[in-house]
DNA sequence: AGCTTATAGTTTGACATCAAACTAAACGCC
DNA sequence: GGCGTTTAGTTTGATGTCAAACTATAAGCT
């Protein structure tokens, strides 16, 4: 039932009407994704791309970045967190972090102060400020997940983020 | 069950068995994750972000980029595809891919020819090299994919890749 | 103590990506 | 036929990311 079937990848399928020449085989607007359709990484792929870009949307009300929201709230969980332990819990190389932990210090969401007995890391935690904006995002992405939970359904919801887990621990 | 336990984010676990100072609550090597660790959104970039990793170090033994498969792919099944086509069911942004082409071009993977019934858009094609490349790769993601099935297990594959489908396709 | 190695964080350079501005071609309408 | 609008692709600028090189501290060994 799959491989020759159109997957919209967009919602408003913004591929249209049009008809290829016919060098083009004459597919009008359906694309055939071979082998990919039945692919767990490009599937994962594309639902990760439409949720964080859903996601995107929400955060900008807020008026912060996406990013920021996973830092900011294992920073409140983890008090006192190390910038290597916070890259490593947060996916991320701990260099991609040295911005975006300046960006929060700036605008006053988070406090960094150097351990007395080991001075090479810093500890973090949120300001009052932090806790203020990261309720705000919390919100919102508790709005998010509403969503997200409509389109995977509470049934298969659990299973669901298992298989993920396993995935982001497992895999190699 | 969820909620305290640490997801080793990392395979080797790199946060290692270092101690906060007592500002930091006195946890040994576990993070809280927090709401994070029941979310679809936050699992769901773990996740991919191991999946992509996993398949890049993959990709590299047969000397391509990742990001190429895909293309490589949707061109193969769907001959004559133009850019903007391609980009859409790629889910990425058509100025994204005009490198990306200009690449593949260059190293005579792929052909591109304008039309001459609309002389804006480029049909694009497989050259013989191209579908070599492509058999090789395709082989190398068949390989990850068999590593995908086995952390996830064949009884729920199909209905997760369905759920993926799914939040691709409807979210917000 | 003094040397070697490991670790925390920053800097740098390479990329991939998007969004918005741009160019050229096509379409549509009068 | 000409003029405004749409469309295909490119260019440009901003961001976020990684990996590797670097700086500074710390820890271990002799």
């Amino acid at each position: 039932m799959l491989g020759k079937r159109e997957v919209t990848v967009h919602g408003t399928n913004g591929i249209g009407g049009r008809e290829r020449g016919r060098n083009g085989e004459g597919l009008a607007s359906s694309i055939d994704f071979g082998p990919l359709a039945h692919w767990v990484g490009f599937n994962l792929r594309m639902a990760q791309e439409a949720a964080f870009q859903a996601f995107s949307r929400r955060s900008q009300d807020v008026g912060e970045s996406p990013g920021r929201f996973a830092t900011l709230t294992l920073i409140a969980r983890n008090p006192g967190i190390s910038q290597t332990e916070l890259s490593h819990a947060n996916g991320r190389d701990k260099s991609s972090l040295t911005p975006v932990v300046e960006d929060l210090v700036r605008r006053g969401l988070v406090e960094r102060k150097r351990m007395n007995s080991d001075r090479r890391t810093y500890r973090l935690n949120l300001t009052p400020a932090g806790k203020k904006v990261l309720t705000m995002m919390t919100r919102c992405a508790r709005r998010h997940e509403r969503n997200l939970d409509y389109v995977i359904g509470v049934r298969d919801r659990k299973r669901f983020i298992q298989i993920l887990k396993k995935i982001a621990a497992e895999i190699e």
